[in-house]
RNA sequence: GGCCCCGUGGCCUAGCCUGGAAGGGCGGCGGCCUUCUAAGCCGCAGGUCCCGGGUUCAAAUCCCGGCGGGGCCGCCA
């Protein structure tokens, strides 16, 4: 017999209630749901209505006859799983047996170990994670950080399924913003970092001082246009957003005066910054060695940034991805572009070639494929610049192409920001358009939205974010003074190991215990509050339950431990809580929804935690010693599992 | 102007896909450390599920129309 103890249990229950209707009414044609029954309302539910409804009866004497007939079969010796059914305002609530899931329970996780819980029949597949992909022009803000977490959770989780996973970043070197932070190097005229200065930050710096002067100097200009041309409203607006870069200006210099301040005389001692951003920009692409050296180098040293910061939070690539190698000095994008302008939905406009996405949408009739509804209006797609050089769509259409056939995958799945669900939609349509329908239907847009800060939105161009750097070290600060207070007989190694880890699992639980659809407002207290429904929660449930088997001899033979007649509820809960846990997998990993296996993990640490202070487990007399000790295994294996999903670090003391 | 996401006790959040008994957490109040780590446990108080219609025996959930917040509609990425 195989399946999982609630599959047996539900198995079980369908069975007869589809053997009582037919017999009694004459169908089982019906759907049935079973639902996590409210507290005190049994383990398991279900709404009988639709079955009534299916039935031609009413739900009253299909409950109250449907238990009858239970009950029969169960005196019978039919029934094994379920301890009793009772019907309640149309929900036929079901209790477990206790007895007989826990038995399975421990033999299953005797018998498959780590991967307890990994669904049982699932066609595994080649998957392409991308994800985090910052840009390599500044440090890895809060917003990073939500993306990488949940790109990394979700690699995990599908690979825990079973799942072929690859994680790729895609490294944007192409773009114009890159070509910022290089033009203002070239006019520094060196790469040395300030003492003090981690890479990625000085770049960062950089590139944010490049921006806002030559914003700056664009608006002055624009200013005096319009004074000439007497245009008031447009001059009374122009100036509020001067005022706005003037007060960034005044943070920047802030940081590093003698830089913001050479880089200022610099750019204003060039007639045409612009016209100088863009020459770096056309160069590179066309791979001008000069510009490849400076624009890589720098690149790299942004990277070197990025690896640490996410070495810190548990977070590994299995590919680096250059934008430059893939897409334009391969050829590929040059190749692409002609074939996308040999279509009918192509138009140059203004010199720039232009693709008509709504008019495609509508005469292949695709919407479908992509699901789209028809009469939706998608605005046109730019494929190239006039000066020829070629946009982050076209781009990316290359790269997805890339990423299929590199590596045969099944699906790709991007991780990233709702703001660019049109983007996204556009190489779905690109893709489409040049033959490769396979390649858009299964190219996944994971969105999420923003993290912000209370008040103010996070904007690279203008050097305003809170970096995580900055977050993982506080995190870090604050567990290491917990940790000296709770644990200071421990070496300092010891101490700053647990407070590195503890610091990783606040972070990235924060990040991933809400649904990705929500905007999240970052908050210092939020993260450093350490109370249930957090890491370090959860990694003290652990250690809870590595303290009680730290003193036993052995841990005892699963397969042999006897089941006692009666449970305490709380031993009770515990097992149904575990019980759970497949059925918690194969739901994210049917939605990709991550944020339910937290949820998960917290429920399962309180219903521990609940049971550790009801019943002695070491004190206990021999019977229940050795059921709860095995119960405390099973329960650090699962949550270990967990763990393991959601990058946790499995900490024995804490 | 068009499109997308979000709106659940003072605050944060699950449930919405697949209609059926509103779950957690924070904060507040009151209890529990001579016994396996109190980052814990137990109890109490607190809710027009944004508003208005509709569908249904049944709507937080589905449909329509509003309101509020965020995002997108670039020869930026």
């Amino acid at each position: 017999m195989g399946g999982y103890p609630l599959d047996l249990v539900r198995s079980e229950v369908v069975d007869l209630l589809r053997e009582f209707t037919r017999s009694r009414f004459g169908t089982s044609d019906y759907p049935i749901v079973f639902k996590i029954a409210p507290p005190g309302m049994g383990d398991l539910c279900i709404p009988l209505h639709p079955v009534a409804r299916a039935c031609n009866c009413s739900v009253d004497d299909l409950g109250r006859e449907f238990v009858e007939f239970f009950e029969e079969c169960a005196k019978k010796g039919r029934v094994r799983f379920v301890r009793s059914v009772e019907f309640v305002r149309g929900f036929l609530n079901i209790w477990v047996n206790e007895r007989e899931i826990a038995r399975l329970l421990f033999k299953l996780v005797r018998d498959l170990g780590d991967s307890f819980g990994k669904p049982l029949d699932l066609k595994p597949m080649k998957i392409l994670i991308e994800h985090t992909s910052a840009n390599p022009i500044h440090p890895l803000h809060l917003g990073h950080g939500r993306n990488a977490v949940l790109g990394d959770t979700l690699a995990r989780l599908l690979k825990f399924c079973g799942h072929e996973v690859r994680r790729h970043f895609y490294v944007n070197d192409c773009g114009l913003q890159v070509a910022y932070v290089a033009y203002g190097f070239k006019l520094l005229g060196s790469l040395e970092v300030p003492e003090g200065w981690k890479p990625d930050h000085y770049v960062g710096f950089v590139y944010a001082a490049v921006n806002c002067i030559v914003e700056l100097l664009k608006l002055k200009k624009k200013l005096e246009e319009l004074k000439n041309l007497g245009k008031e409203d447009e001059y009374r607006l122009t100036l509020k957003e001067l005022d706005d870069w003037l007060g960034v200006a005044g943070e920047l210099r802030e940081k590093l005066p003698h830089v913001f301040d050479r880089l200022t005389e610099l750019i204003k001692s060039d007639p045409n910054p612009e016209a100088s951003i863009m020459e770096i920009n056309r160069r590179y692409e066309a791979g001008d060695p000069e510009a490849v050296k400076l624009v890589r180098s720098i690149c790299e040293l942004c990277l070197r940034g990025f690896k640490e910061t996410l070495a810190e939070i548990g977070i590994e690539f299995d590919s680096w991805d250059w934008e430059s190698d893939i897409a334009v000095w391969s050829g590929a994008v040059r190749d692409v572009v002609k074939k996308l302008a040999s279509l009918p939905f192509a138009v140059v406009k203004n010199g720039a070639l232009t693709f008509r996405a709504s008019e495609y949408l509508k005469c292949s009739g695709v919407s479908k494929v992509l699901g789209i509804s028809d009469e939706s209006e998608v605005p046109d797609v730019t494929l190239t610049r006039r000066d020829g050089t070629t946009l982050y769509v076209t781009r990316d259409v290359v790269y997805t192409m890339w990423k299929f056939r590199k590596f045969g995958v099944d699906k790709v799945i991007n991780v990233i920001s709702s703001e660019q669900r049109l983007a996204q939609l556009h190489l779905k349509i690109l893709l489409h358009a040049l033959g490769y329908s396979d390649y858009a239907k299964n190219t996944i847009h994971y969105s999420y939205e923003f993290v912000q800060l209370p008040g103010i939105r996070m904007s690279g161009r203008r050097g305003r974010y809170v970096t995580l750097d900055e977050v993982v070290n506080e995190l870090r600060r604050r567990c290491l003074a917990e940790v000296n207070k709770r644990q200071p007989h421990l070496s300092n190694s010891e101490k700053e190991n647990i407070a590195r880890a503890v610091a990783k699992a606040a972070l990235r639980y924060a990040f991933v215990c809400v649904s990705p659809s929500k905007v999240v407002t970052f908050d210092w207290s939020k993260v450093l509050d350490f109370s249930r429904n957090s890491g370090p929660f959860l990694q003290y449930s652990y250690a809870r339950a590595c303290g009680i088997l730290r003193r036993v001899e052995s841990i005892p033979d699963l397969e042999s431990i006897q089941v006692p007649e009666s449970m305490d509820p709380s031993e009770r809960e515990l097992i149904v809580k575990l019980c759970q846990f497949p059925d918690v997998v194969a739901e994210a990993e049917r939605s990709l929804r991550v944020d339910v296996i937290a949820d998960y993990a917290n429920s399962l640490c309180l219903t521990f935690n609940t049971f550790y202070e009801r019943v002695p487990v070491l004190q206990a007399s021999e019977p229940q010693r050795i059921f709860r000790l095995g119960l405390v295994y099973v329960f650090k294996k699962v949550l270990g599992i967990v763990f393991d999903i959601l990058g946790l670090e499995k900490l024995e003391r804490i």
